[in-house]
DNA sequence: CTGTTAGCGCTTTCAA
DNA sequence: TTGAAAGCGCTAACAG
């Protein structure tokens, strides 16, 4: 392997002058930048990260956790972010997790090996901030979730406010005459946007004076077209009267339907569908999705913002809650 | 940061001994490895891997690179690839590169700095593997993509034969009574794939005495839902005679079927659609999309293999073909 | 503008 | 079974 080393021998220049030519720094004389640059592109030389990271204190970097590898509203909202910081002077680390990992431990070796100069949380369990964010010191967002209660100075947030938009999608059920309502949606003791969700849920129906049962009206699923698809087909056994369906998800409400079309129920004719995320491929579903629609570029373009803020002014860490858009789309039919 | 000095000074032993017990090496007393574990654990101590990775000549990794982030086939494989690793001893490291990247300089990169054991390739362009994969010296695989034709020594492939399957997708087609084929693909000059599964086509429009006239009836387009809508709305201005279309990936399917129902036509009614890859959506979709499904827990499973036996066992580099299989779905309609 | 030098945190001989 | 010491490749003072 070829390093630093043999670029400075064979350009006949120290280590540190190819180091600065290597760093685009301009206080290098443009003759030996250009014999450098020579040597470097003749051997096909490529520094050393681990090298590099270990020694370098601070970088220009910007890191990524995402969890969960197959939620399309994050990769969305990933593409979004990355857009963003390609036009700026700033490089992006993506760290894609499980839905189960701890993205806080996760956080912390990154900051300790990259010593990145922000965080962005795609998704996030507050239980593991509460834990242990508090040895991260570094400007962080959480996105998609709401960090305020949290209280930490350095962790921002900008999130869909998960409680009214789940309440709005019942009560346009509600408003569609629907009044056996079920839900498919996570495990509310373990994801906490599950949890913000369901109450939503929960506020729609009190406040149209509805009863709900979780027993024969509640159908827990991961976030995935095939657990969604049986516990919709569960459903369906434990309660006949369902004339409509949340899923908290959009991915959620497509295996729904699927289930739903498999045991001969048409959607919206005989069983409404509403679902949550407002992801790309709502758009192309036949029968397109009525959703709660996530903005995502907004989220991407404001979570990167504050960040900036965070970083370059010094500002103090915002909370800040999006707007979302509830979307007809062809799947709630009104009874 | 607490770092293997602070373990040490703090435990009694020395660095070395602590690094023993960190690698799980078993030549350490008992004692000294209950002393060092219980002080790691008290100081949260995490190891620092570029100083690990700097140092570490081998370790037992092999490197994941995915090219192109929203190719929902390849985040089948992952999965399954993960899932397999976890079972075995060792670690995988996944990188997500854009489809234009090009993954042969970041395997480069990759095998410098985390020293892999073995590398697997999802996706990739045979052009940058001739220009510098003989750089590349460990075992590694081409998934998805044939590689006996580049001739490396170190370099296997486990694929779908692409140009017998598009064969396959348009015989099928026009056994069903469809002479004015459409076709949604990728850039042929610059996508491999593409141009396989473009040759397929041709071959079978050879093998029954059809003509085909690519300026009015391929549609270019990247593997995005919105660029096949578009690509499928312009070929429907352009050629109005069209009963089938191929779509070289499901993603194409679905946004084309979009178009379609857009512009008023029945799929598959009134114009048939069939795809390619037989990822889990193809199945949820409405219709469900008729596809060639490539068996992408058997590439995963066979690349996996292949590649620890050239790793353990230093058996040669095999290229093998998976079969595929044609899924009749319900957007294709006989004439 | 350039070179010398001292590490970053860890693994790995080599001796003891 | 343990420890001392020599780097891995690079960056960042500091001095020139």
């Amino acid at each position: 392997m070829v390093t630093i080393k043999d670029i400075a021998r064979e350009s006949g220049y120290s280590v540190s002058t190819v180091s600065r030519v290597l760093n685009h720094r301009r206080d290098v004389s443009p003759a030996a930048k250009k014999k450098i640059e020579e040597v470097v592109a003749q051997y096909n030389f490529v520094p050393n990260n681990n090298a590099k990271h270990l020694k370098q204190s601070i970088s220009k970097t910007i890191a990524i956790l995402v969890k969960g590898t197959s939620n399309m509203l994050f990769a969305d909202i990933v593409e979004e972010m990355q857009r963003m910081i390609e036009k700026t002077e700033y490089t992006a680390v993506i760290v894609y997790l499980d839905e189960l990992d701890n993205e806080v431990q996760q956080a912390i070796q990154i900051c300790w090996e990259r010593k990145p100069l922000g965080l962005l949380f795609l998704g996030g369990n507050p239980d593991y901030f509460k834990e242990e964010f508090n040895k991260i010191t570094i400007p962080s967002v959480l996105v998609t979730n709401q960090g305020a209660q949290l209280g930490f100075e350095n962790l921002a947030s900008v999130a869909t406010d998960d409680i009214a938009a789940a309440e709005c999608a019942i009560d346009y059920l509600i408003e569609n005459g629907h009044q056996e309502i079920g839900i498919v949606g996570g495990d509310i003791d373990k994801s906490h946007t599950s949890a913000q969700r369901y109450e939503g849920c929960i506020r729609s129906f009190k406040k149209h004076h509805l009863t709900y049962d979780p027993a024969s009206s509640y159908g827990r699923a991961r976030f995935s077209f095939e657990d969604s698809y049986r516990a919709m087909g569960e459903l369906l056994k434990k309660n006949q009267k369902l004339t409509a369906v949340f899923a908290m998800s959009d991915v959620m409400a497509i295996g729904a339907i699927r289930a739903l079309k498999d045991h001969g129920c048409d959607v919206p004719k005989d069983i409404s569908v509403i679902g949550f995320d407002g992801i790309t491929l709502a758009d192309y579903y036949n029968p397109k999705l009525a959703t709660i629609k996530q903005q995502y570029k907004l989220l991407a373009k404001r979570s990167m913002e504050i960040l900036m803020y965070q970083i370059e002014f010094k500002r103090a860490a915002v909370h800040e809650v999006i707007p979302f858009e509830l979307v007809a789309g062809e799947s709630v039919g009104r009874l």
